[in-house]
DNA sequence: GCCGTTTTCGGCCCGACTGTTTTCAGTCG
């Protein structure tokens, strides 16, 4: 079982209490664990494995109860009370729930008056016009539930960072533009650099806000209005995304940016903190009773807590308030510090561009090297290479470097891991090589272990020096392959192998959490675009927000280090 | 249900907007 169905247990048990009238925070015990599983580095059968349910309980937000329902879960699949609580409100009646605007309240009286327990016979009642009888129901109510239903169709889930950076950047160039505006900060996961993003926070100071929530209303991107006050708009954009604007006081600005960057568990935490000192706080400020003390800017609301300033990227409420506390916090790498990138496709097999373009973009974002990486042979679709092509190739690269100054082409390939684990060239073309990647691009549907045989035995190979995406997902079209990515990663720390962040924001793999079980573990990493035009070089941002969210440092990634210490880095293996 | 440099029992983050409630409940983030 992976985390993520532990994870959906907890939320269902948290929905049906709520449906049952439990104690609140009961349920927010339940939310709490499920969120913290969801978040955890490593699979919970491997942690129940290492110390049972005395381990489980180590995690914060387990403790008794829920580390026997997870043990449960790990033995039989199932949970009693889960299974139980199903049997009151099946499925389809939680689905219901999901509706925005539907809450438990409102789905037990649809289904105690009208017998409406799904989703779909919602949907029904709303167009027969028989949500009109019931008592506190009147137009505008019911043309909610009806816009809710219609959103929850069109609205599938969450959206790419980089979709999410489309609309971001539109919607703040635009706000920067209103006389009235002072600063602009886009918040919430958005800044935590998550894969997915849910909904678009965009946070303004300003002293009026009136004018700044009207014009937001109207720009282009804008698909309706879902409600507007004074401090806090809503808006459905054009691709079916959640857009919110907040507008604060200038001295406010800190405690929001705060506050709207989340995340939730996060934001929880801090204020226990600060109520314990006797504060509160809230995103309008740090107060001591009524009195504001603190809040112009986010380090001062930590100050205030006592911790220093903690990146966006790590306020997960998975352990970095912790490490703030010690002083053990990470000096995160940024894109800065990356010196150049080892994946790239040219057309020699499927990129739209030639080397010497990949070159010139490579030199226009400051870099000092780049690997050419194209296809090997197997992966024909992709315009893959013989032994004999990809000599020219090299020679090509050789007069290249030959006329280049202070910057170096490095001779590479993406070489296919076939079925049985063995590469798609021979040992005699990698030694030539200086970037030899490795990568699964078929038989993804393979039983588990085999599939992790298969590559660590590449990974074995002395020329392998990086496993490219070693997942295979694709972020919501394909699930990654069945692989024991634990056993991948102590594969590459034995073998001497790096593992690839790969940037391509549909790919982002290793995901955040892998890479920083990588980096507990004393793997390298390097964080590669797997570009296949020029263009796709600028994506090494989306890598970078990972591997920060992964906890990374500048030490821990290959590509930071200048080209003498990559080579030694590259060749360390063989 | 979880958790403990105020607690092993008694707490558990804080606020906005909507709709229809004449003082607030429900929902959401």
């Amino acid at each position: 079982m992976e985390n993520t169905e532990f994870a959906k247990v907890f939320w269902e048990i948290a929905e049906l209490l709520e449906l049952k009238n439990e104690n609140r925070f009961k349920i927010r015990a339940y939310q709490k664990a499920a969120q913290n599983i969801e978040s955890l580095s490593e699979n919970l059968s491997a942690v129940y494995k290492k110390g049972g349910i005395k381990e489980l309980e180590e995690i914060p937000g387990i403790g008794e109860h829920i580390a026997l329902k997870i043990e449960e879960l790990i033995k039989t699949g199932k949970q009693k009370n889960h299974q139980q609580l199903l049997k009151e409100f099946p499925r389809g009646f939680i689905e219901m729930m999901r509706v925005p605007g539907i809450g438990p309240k409102t789905a037990l009286m649809l289904r105690k008056k009208l017998k409406i327990d799904t989703a779909d016979k919602l949907q029904t009642a709303v167009a027969k016009g028989l949500l009109k009888e019931l008592p506190g129901f009147k137009e505008k109510k019911i043309e909610n539930i009806k816009k809710g239903i219609a959103l929850k169709e069109r609205v599938k889930g969450r959206f790419l960072l980089s979709e999410a950076d489309q609309y971001v950047t539109a919607l703040v160039d635009q706000l920067k533009k209103l006389k009235e505006v002072e600063e602009i900060l886009p918040a919430g996961s958005y800044r935590r650099g998550k894969e997915t993003v849910g909904d678009i926070d965009i946070l303004v100071t300003a002293k009026k806000s009136e004018p700044i929530m009207k014009a937001f209303a109207l720009f282009p991107q804008v698909d309706r209005v879902l409600s507007q006050g004074p401090t806090r708009s809503s808006v459905i954009l054009r691709n079916g995304m959640q857009a919110d604007i907040r507008v604060v006081q200038p001295k406010e600005f800190g405690s929001a940016a705060h506050y709207f960057t989340g995340n939730k568990q996060h934001n929880i935490l801090i204020r226990e903190m600060a109520v314990k000192k006797g504060l509160k706080v809230s995103e309008y400020g740090v107060f001591k009773g009524t009195k504001w003390t603190a809040g112009k800017t986010e380090a001062e609301v930590f100050k205030a807590v006592g911790l220093p300033y903690i990146p966006p990227e790590l306020r997960e409420g998975t352990g970095e308030i912790e490490a703030a506390r010690k002083g053990k916090l990470p000096d995160l790498i940024e894109l800065a510090d990356i010196r150049g990138d080892l994946q790239m496709h040219s057309k020699y097999s499927d990129g739209g561009n030639t080397i010497e373009e990949l070159v010139e973009k490579a030199q226009e974002l400051g870099y000092g090297y780049i690997a050419i990486t194209d296809h090997t042979k197997s992966t024909r679709v992709a315009g893959g290479q013989t032994e004999k092509e990809i000599i020219k190739e090299l020679a090509h690269i050789d007069r290249l470097n030959g006329k280049l100054n202070g910057f170096r082409v490095l001779k590479g390939a993406e070489v296919d891991i076939l079925p049985d684990g063995t590469l798609d060239f021979p040992d005699s073309v990698l030694k030539v090589l200086d970037v030899v990647i490795a990568a699964v691009h078929s038989n993804f549907k393979m039983p588990r272990e085999k599939m992790t045989r298969r590559i660590i035995k590449a990974l074995e190979n002395k020329y392998v020096n990086l496993l490219s995406h070693p997942t295979g997902r694709l972020i919501g079209k394909r699930d990654p392959y069945e692989v024991d990515i634990e056993d991948v990663i102590k594969a590459a720390k034995e073998t001497g192998t790096y593992l690839e962040i790969n940037a391509y924001p549909e790919r982002l793999d290793l995901s955040d959490l892998h890479c920083r079980r990588a980096k507990e573990a004393g793997v390298m990493m390097s964080i590669d675009t797997d570009a296949h035009a020029a263009a796709g070089l600028e994506a090494m941002k989306y890598g970078v927000m990972t591997a920060r969210r992964g906890w990374l440092e500048p030490k821990d990634i290959i590509n930071t280090y200048p080209l003498a210490k990559l080579i030694k880095l590259l060749y360390a293996k063989r």
